[in-house]
Formats: structure tokens, C-alpha cells, sequence
DNA sequence: AATTAAGATGCAAACGTTTGCATAAAATTT
DNA sequence: AAATTTTATGCAAACGTTTGCATCTTAATT
């Protein structure tokens, strides 16, 4: 005695009228008589329809889904990405299927291959640390799903990009501590085989050579994981020095905020005999003491603007195949850590 | 030219056997014989045939997926909550999509509806702030769509619900600031009218009680949103009092880190003049300094056991509607912030 | 009044897969 | 060798919705 749902049929046989009458009317299709329309929105309240859109999928060949594809879901930057791609996706009447790559190629793999069973009409990706190729993305574009990838994103692999400028963010936070009366200023990067790392560097470097600035190579630490453990060893490195820095420009927030700490410790007033600034704008940053200076990387827009971009090619008429780079705006968040 | 996806069809006529055949071929059927099955997995792999599978979700009624409506996405919490959900369904076959309430109650009710129509085969909620009734939830459930509730869990509504046991956790977390000698604790809660602070307030009286410690009105806070900023202004009342209290048990980890950030502001000593205790293992509590002493909520592990519960209901054969309540275990972590 | 146009509704096929039942062929038992 | 069982495959309907086209009614135009 399982309870059926209520079908267009037994709406229509209740009205004595066809099915294609009652799906008409409940699309407000101009052929269907105003009369008509409310006796069925009526009933269908009455009867409790609603329609059923795996069939609707079924046959319309459309499933208003997107999957989305990130390395962890816990990590605050995806979240708010995430947060960002839902809300816009919402509005525009889509549904979006999360999925975990935990950094394994092997599953960003099989992940592809259920999105493209289950018919997802395209796919926001951020790259796990271990993708090297992109077979699996290009068997989605062979079946014409649009892709998007945000943050870590594909080299030599034409595609749909959101990205920010993280050379100018880098230049831009560089030049501010320049600016405050910086003198020597270090840099604790991340892994340089990661694009956005590399261009981080390569802004900072920049901003030093703009204003004959010598770059020191013992000022230049680069990190593995960006991790907070491994920042507090290039902070006691840096502590070590006969002369040390009075400036770090930090590609995290989580170095720079463990940096803070170990000169704390040290009694190195932040940021009066060492300036900081960090990348990201994590909820830490506006917690420690002093207050991070840091860029924001605009996460939420960020997936607002993927959703955008994906959406937009999905319901795109035109089959000239064609790709965009958005690059979001990001903004230096000036607070304590580096006003002298 | 829109190239068409490949169907069972397309491969059975490839073949020339019966679609039937194919499909039970790709199941590995007991009635197919080895070699027939053989071919076909061959010719799959050789025209890249998937099945569809939303005309199979179609044909069978099920879609192995399940929705997930938070308040917000980018709370570290319900992050660390979806990881686990995403996790154990992954490995279950089912897909995840997820919804935020952004705590209208418009917007859940709305978002029920979807999941209705989109035939989600269960749904894990988190109720939002505005949330005070359940006929949306019960829609569902007369559709026989199995709900798991987890950490804001309905009251006076019969459900499978995911908690912690707050009670105990504040009751050890206070004890412990016994233990190491407090004499005179304060607490700073959240908002009565949500079950789970009040919990936390009752486990807190408990322990002064059954160490014979007079509970004193001056040093019980509520907060409305356990914030940053309401965890300054409490602290900063407790700064004031003639005799200042020697341990605080905080009811979430913002609270408690902004209370110490006050105390250290005023060279109050942390822990030795007051220790201090928090409420969730948020990052920032292994940041902090002191590193703060605080329960961990085990949030991933409520997300996997919500999980498990769920798709264990979606899978029984047995109609018998039961519910279950499942306490996951929290731990003290006990950290520099409350050991003298 | 005859013709045409417009308006409202119905018919039936289609989407791709699954599944109960039927059938055919081969193997086994009598 | 006939009867029976087993094994392998095919047939056809069904799932609920959508959509092009056909049909029928009514209104507008000649």
C-alpha cells in the first residue's frame, strides 16, 4: 500500500482532460485558456501535484544540475566558494552537487565519470594537488559540458578560468609595506610549481625591483604546504639573521599569522620593528593581535562569478565554443600588522 | 550536428543483441553467459558507452542522491559536517546536493520542495534560527523521505536526530576547570531558547553543583550569537567586578578567544590568573596564545554517522517508521589555556 | 452564409532504461 | 528418443513528462 505519488495523468483523468492539457497549463503555455489553467493549479493544489522532475529531466534532456568539484570541503576559502556558486545557482533554478576530490586524481577521475552519467550540465573545478593531466576534463568537453576552474586552475589546457591577479595582489601588498617605510622586505612563499604561488613571487619581486629594492635571497623562503608549523620555521629563520627583515609580505595568512607569533615570542613588536602582511583574508586574520593586513581574495564572488560564467554557456544558444578568463578584483585589507 | 550520447540501444544494435541483454550485461547478471558479457564490456568501453543514468534513475525510482540544507556553507562547523556527509555518501554511491537556508525559513521550505520534485531519496538538515515549525518536514516525511536531523535538531517533533551531548561535554569542560583549581567560575552562553546552549548552561550548573560551588549570578552571561565582539563585552564585564572570577567556561571558541585577547589586554594573566574553556575545536583554538583548551564537537564524524543513519533508513526493506537518536562522543582537549 | 482565422484541447510518440515473462537452444534426465 | 530441466536471450511494456501535429470549436472576416 505504498502511497503513489500523484502524476499528470491522474491529475488529467480527475479533470477529464489530457496530460498535455495539465502540463500546458501548469507552464502557463498561452495556448490554454485562462479557465482552464485555474482549474488545474487548483486541483494540483488540491492533490498536492507536484511535477516530477526526474521524468521532466528525463525527457527534456535537461537537469538544471551543476557539480562542483573541490580538493576539501572544510577548507574555509572552498566553503565560501562553494557558498558563493550555491547562491547564485539557486537564484538561477540549478542545483549543485558537491563532490571531494581529497587531492587524488584517481577520484577527480571517477568523479567526472558521474557527472557525466548523471547528466550534470556543467562542472566547477578547482584542481587537486595531484592533477597533472586533464584527459578527464576533456572527455566533459568532448560531450560539450561546460567546465569552469577557479583558484587552481589548468595550465596549457584551454579552458573557462576565474582567477584573481595574484601577481598585482602580491605587487599591491609589496608596494604597501614599501610605502609604510619598509626597507628589507622578505617573502614566505608557497610551493613554486603551483601557478598562483609563482605569480605571488614574482609580484613581490616586482614591487622590489620598481622601487631599487635589492632582492636578498636569504629574505626568500619558500614553504612546501604554506602550512602554519612551516611558517613558524621560516619566521625562526628569519629571527636568526644579524640583520634581520622589517618587512614580510607572506603568500597566507596562516604563515604570517604563525610569523607574528614566533616574533612575539621573541619580543619583536609587530609591526613596529617587523611589518606583516598576509593573502586571503582568513577569519584569523581580523582575530590576532595585531589585526592581519591582508588581500582579500573575494572567495564568495568568486563562486558567485563561476556559477555566472557556467550557467551562462550552459544556456548559451550559440555552439561556438569559446572561453573566458574572469579575473575577480581583489582589495588590500590594511590593517595593524602593518601601519607603523 | 549535435553529437548524440551513445544509448543501450545504439549498442545492442552494434552487437546485434536485445537492449535487455546489454543492460544485464553491464549489471553482470547470473543469466548472461560470460562471453556475451565480455563483448559488451568491450564494445562499452570501445564507443565510451555510460549508461544514463537519469533514465535509469527514471525507470527505477531511485536516484541515489540525498539533499543537505544548512543555515551557511562557510561556517567551519557545517563545512566539516558536509565533508563527513560527502564522504560516507561518496562511498556509498550517492551524490550529495546541497542547499543553504541562510535561516529563512521561506527559503528551507522552498528548498524542501525542490528535493521533493527532484526526488531525493533523504534529506540531513540543520534547522535555521527562524525555523519553528515543521510541516515542511513533515510533507516529507509522509512521502516517505527518511530525514536525519543534526546539532540545531527539532524539538517536540519526532525525528532521526545527530547531537552531541552537550550537557556532559559542559559538565566535564567545567569540572576540568575544577579540577585544576578554580574556585570561581563564570560562563559565557549562547541563547536560552536554543537547545543546545541551554544545555550547555545546565551541564555548567551541574558540575558547580556537585562540587558544592555556590553558582553567582554576576558571572553568567548570555550572548545572543556567541560572537567575537559579544565575547569582548562580556569579558570586559567580568574584567570590571571587584572580585574577578579564575576560570570561564565559554560556550563556543569565539567567545572564549576574544575573552582572552581582553584579559591579556589587561595583564591579566591567562591561564594562571584565569583559565579558560571553549566550546567546538574551532582552528583558531590551536592558534591562539594560549592554545585553547575546548571540546571538539567531532563535526566530521557527525556528518558521516548523519550519513550512515540516513542511507541506512532510505535502504531498509522494513516499513516499521522508526526514529533514532545517535549521541556522538565529544572529547576534552585540554590545551594551555586551562592548566596552571 | 460561406470562408478563414484564431483559440483550445487532444493524440500519440518519444526520451533510455529496466524487468517480468516468453521463447529458443542446449544440456540433462528419464 | 522423448521429456524435462537449465541456460541464454529477446519481446514489449512501463516509468511521467513533453511536444509537434491534428482536430475540433468558436469567432472574425469576407
Amino acid at each position: 500500500m505504498n502511497k503513489k505519488r500523484t502524476t499528470l495523468k491522474d491529475l488529467a483523468k480527475e479533470l477529464g482532460l489530457a496530460a498535455s492539457t495539465i502540463s500546458r497549463a501548469l507552464d502557463d503555455h498561452p495556448g490554454i485558456s485562462q479557465e482552464t489553467k485555474e482549474k488545474v493549479l487548483n486541483k494540483a493544489e488540491e492533490l498536492g501535484f507536484t511535477r516530477n522532475s526526474i521524468a521532466s529531466s528525463f525527457r527534456k534532456n535537461k537537469t538544471l544540475t551543476i557539480g562542483v568539484i573541490v580538493p576539501r570541503i572544510d577548507i574555509h576559502f572552498h566553503s565560501l566558494v562553494i557558498s558563493g556558486i550555491e547562491e547564485y545557482a539557486y537564484k538561477a533554478g540549478y542545483n549543485v552537487t558537491i563532490f571531494q576530490s581529497r587531492d587524488s586524481i584517481k577520484r577527480e577521475s571517477k568523479i567526472t565519470k558521474i557527472l557525466q552519467n548523471k547528466m550534470s550540465e556543467g562542472v566547477i573545478i578547482c584542481l587537486g594537488t595531484e592533477t597533472n593531466s586533464y584527459e578527464h576534463f576533456e572527455k566533459l568537453n568532448r560531450m560539450k559540458i561546460p567546465l569552469v576552474f577557479y583558484d587552481r586552475v589548468p595550465t596549457g589546457f584551454e579552458a573557462n578560468k576565474i582567477i584573481i591577479n595574484d601577481y598585482e595582489s602580491a605587487f599591491k601588498a609589496t608596494e604597501h609595506l614599501i610605502e609604510v617605510g619598509c626597507k628589507r622586505i622578505a617573502h614566505i612563499g608557497g610551493s613554486q610549481s603551483t601557478g598562483i604561488f609563482k605569480a605571488r613571487f614574482e609580484g613581490y619581486k616586482a614591487a622590489l625591483v620598481k622601487h631599487d629594492f635589492p632582492m636578498e635571497k636569504n629574505l626568500v623562503h619558500f614553504t612546501k604546504d604554506l602550512s602554519y608549523e612551516e611558517g613558524a620555521l621560516v619566521a625562526k629563520k628569519l629571527l636568526a639573521l644579524k640583520s634581520r627583515p622589517d618587512g614580510i609580505f607572506c603568500s597566507n595568512d596562516y604563515t604570517a599569522v604563525s610569523a607574528i607569533q614566533v616574533f612575539q615570542k621573541n619580543m619583536v613588536k609587530i609591526p613596529q620593528e617587523i611589518a606583516i602582511v598576509g593573502f586571503s583574508n582568513y577569519p584569523i586574520s581580523k582575530i590576532i593581535e595585531p589585526h592581519l593586513t591582508t588581500v582579500n581574495d573575494r572567495a564568495f564572488e568568486m563562486g558567485m562569478a563561476a556559477a555566472r560564467l557556467l550557467i551562462r554557456q550552459i544556456e548559451e544558444e550559440e555552439d561556438i565554443i569559446q572561453t573566458e578568463i574572469v579575473t575577480i578584483k581583489t582589495e588590500l585589507l590594511i590593517r595593524e600588522s602593518s601601519t607603523k
